[in-house]
Parts: structure tokens; sequence; C-alpha cells
DNA sequence: ACGAACTGTCTTGCATACAAGATGGCATGC
DNA sequence: GCATGCCATCTTGTATGCAAGACAGTTCGT
């Protein structure tokens, strides 16, 4: 038995490989989380998403058992599953390790010799006024690739995968951070000014103002995440 | 759908069984994987593990998903499962990615106030030489516990949680690590003398022992890894 | 009226049957 | 001899049935 190589991929487009039912249903019922279908606290049964996933119990405990080790729900032994509650205590240490990465790889970038390549990163922030983007969503999704690139660009591929971990567990409450302009300004201005940091090997700087930051996040969210909680409510049911 | 609402606070720990078969499969395939029982690159089935551990497919199913999530071993589509091979470069990472949040963690050590209760720590690596452990298995135990403490004394779950992953992943070269008598006594003179600079506020000795401490292991183990790995093929089978 | 035991329903844990497809060997044609 | 297409077998993905236990409403006892 040798299990085949499957990066090569000559038909990248053959059958339903990568679409099984199980991470379709991871994927649904993370989305039903994050957007709020699924609220905090919420009880829910296998029964129930297999039901509206339109597929059996098998795959939806799959996906059930991944998202309960990535922490988003629990399982009562034979009580039915529940989404976890809003932990803001978990969310606020994991954007302190989000500092510690980050500047971790600041610290790394600028000590490279040479220096990893952020012309992806030069092209998209250091633009004038005029090429930014205004999309909240757009936004939101660069603002998470810089920070990511940041730290895979320093090399280490572990600390960029728990990294990336990191930031889905706050995602759920960052895109609450993108929803007024004047956030958006920062966050270009702000990047743009540790990004030019970085590329001058200003290491200290860099790591002040990310560090600073990425503290504004969490104090911008943690200011309004109570409110949005409550007025983002959609009607239950719709998974 | 009519989701049950459950009680806002869930009883914490009521439930009687731990002892699940999908938690006996994973902690047992991961001990075969530990003990060199599965080598790394070698293929296995569901029904081959399902019967060696007497039960059927699905507990060792949910067994089987975790232990991929954790990156011990992979899925090819319908062909199969195998045991990811020996990644030394993931294993330097890992490495590097703890000295990172350990060097952290002493740094918010020496600055908290008052300084985190350190004593248990005190009362197994500050002692006269004579009762100093030599059991190879109950040291390396103790290392890991030193670290692991080192880390959650300094507040932050989620750090101590990832550095605990990272502790898992490399634990199975760092046993051999303890193999000789001489590194046992090294572990205890490093131990105690980045105990007492932390114990201190000496963060920068205590850090730059503590990086050195590591990057000892580190070396120590990629040098007797290779040897080790091949001498220490047991009879495959017996899972 | 109040509390404890009971019972029916519900939920997860596990076993098993079935389906889709990948793999390797074999026969066939050249 | 070599390539090629076919087919039996094997492996995972999914559906479904069953059992042990938890929960809530009810009933019985006092």
């Amino acid at each position: 038995m040798k299990p085949r190589a499957k990066a090569p991929a000559p038909p990248p487009q053959s059958t339903s490989r990568e679409t099984t039912r199980a991470e379709s249903a991871y994927r649904r019922i993370k989305a039903a989380i994050f957007d709020f279908v699924l609220l905090p606290g919420q009880g829910f049964t296998e029964t129930d998403i297999a039901a509206q996933l339109a597929m059996s119990r098998t795959p939806v405990r799959e996906a059930l058992f991944r998202l309960e080790l990535e922490g988003y729900v629990q399982v009562a032994f034979r009580s039915g599953w529940s989404v976890s509650p809003f932990d803001f205590k978990k969310l606020e240490e994991l954007y302190d390790l989000r500092i510690v990465l980050e500047c971790t790889a600041v610290d790394r970038l600028c000590a490279a010799e040479p220096m990893p390549d952020l012309g992806m990163l030069k092209s998209v922030w250091l633009v004038p006024e005029k090429e930014r983007k205004s999309d909240t969503a757009e936004v939101a999704g660069l603002d998470e690739a810089f920070h990511a690139r940041l730290v895979s660009a320093a090399g280490n591929h572990e600390m960029a995968r728990v990294h990336a971990d990191v930031t889905d567990g706050i995602r759920i409450v960052r895109r609450l951070d993108f929803t007024q302009p004047p956030r958006i300004t920062a966050t270009y201005d702000e990047h743009a000014k540790i990004l030019r940091a970085v590329l001058a090997r200003r290491a200290d700087a860099a790591k002040l103002m990310l560090r600073t930051h990425i503290e504004g996040s969490k104090a911008e969210v943690r200011k309004i995440t109570i409110h949005k909680l409550h007025s983002a409510r959609p009607v239950a049911g719709a998974l």
C-alpha cells in the first residue's frame, strides 16, 4: 500500500475529492457560528444539523468533532451540543499571542539577510490614497493577509500555522472592527508605517507600532462587541 | 429547527464517561506512533486498526481524524492512511517556537508584581544533589513540567495551550534526549540556574540560559535521532 | 402541598451495511 | 516484450440501526 502523492493533481477538477460532505458540513456550521446564526451558548443536536444540511449524522459528527477541537463547540456527554460561549479573556489572550508572534516575526525580518520579499505587501499598502480600497470586507481580508504575510515571511512555518489558528479564533469579533471608514483609514496608515519601518530594518519602531496597532484593535473590539452581539442576531433556524 | 435552550449554566463536568472508545483509540494509536510501533511513512487502514483495537471503524476514524488534525497521520483520499514522515525542519521550527514562548513567559514573570508562585518548581529543582531524581522517564516528565509551568505561570492560558501542543509534537524525539545520566545532570544544573535567575528577576540572563538550554536539546536530539530511529524499530504489527 | 421515584423521550456513542472510487494485477492486442 | 484496457479487490465516505444513559414531566407516597 503506497499512498499516492496527490500534489501534482493532473486533473484539478476531477470529482468530489476535496468536497466531502464532512468538509462541507464543517464550513457551513463554522459559517453559521461566525454569522451568529448559531448563537454562543445555544444548544443544538446532531440530528438537527444533519436535517438542515440534508445529510446523515456521520459527516456532521466529523465536522462537530473538528469544531470541538478548535474550541468553537462543546459536547455534553449524552445531552446535545452547544456553541461555546463568548470568552473575552480568551480573546484577549489570543490578541496577546498575536502580538508576540508578529513582533517576533518583525524582529527576524529586520535581522534577516537578505530580507524576504515583501513586495506583495508594498503593492497593497504603500499606494496613493486614491488606490486604497474602501470595501469593508475586502479591507478586512487584506488586513488579515498583511499580518499573516508578516509572520509567514519570517520563515517559521509552525509559527505561521499557529498565527493562522489565532487569527481564525478572533475573526468572529475582528470583522466587527471594520464597520466604520475611519477604522479603515487608520488601518491603512498604520500598516504603511509599520511596513516602512520593517523595510528600513527599524525593528523596535516597527514592533512598537505593531503592538499599538493590535492593542488598538483589541480595545476597539472590546468596546463594540457586546452591542454588536445583540444587534447582530438574525432569525434563528436558517443554517 | 427548534433549538432546545440549554441552561445558561451548563454543569461543568457532570459527565461520567471520559473513557470512550474513541478516546482510547486516540491514545493507543498515538502511543503506537510514539513507540515506533507504527513507523513514520508506514501505511495502514482503518480496518486494520479497528481489528487490533477490537472495536469498530467508527471510533477509530474519530481518533484518526484528530491525529490528522494534529499532524501525526495523513489520509489519502480512498487509499488508506499513513503515519506522517519525520520532518526535521518542522521539529526545529517547533523548538524555535518553544524558545519564543518560554522567553516571553520569562519576560513576563520577571516583570510581574507580585511574581506568580513558583514554589513547586523550587521544591523540585532547587534541591541538594542527593535528592535529585535519576530515573530517566521521571526526569523527562519533570523536565516537561518545568517548561510547561514556566509558561503557564505567566498567565496566558492560550500561550500555555500552544506550548503544550508544541511539547506534544516534539516529545517523540525529546524522550531520546534523556538516555544518558550526563544529560540529566546538565538538565538539573541548567534548570536550577534558570529558575534562580527568574526568581531574581534577571530576565535577560534567564532568557539567554533558557535559549541555550533549549538549543542544546535541539542539537542533541538532532545528533542522535537518526541512529535511534533505526535502532528503535520494534516488530511491526503489535499495536 | 411537596418531594422522591419512575417512565418515556431524546441524544450521543458505537456497530454495521452500503456506495463511490482508487489500486493493482491480468488478459489482450500489437 | 510492451502498452493498454478491463476487472476484482480493497479503502474510505456515508447512511442507518441499535443501545446506554441523561433529562423532564408525571405519578405516587406522605
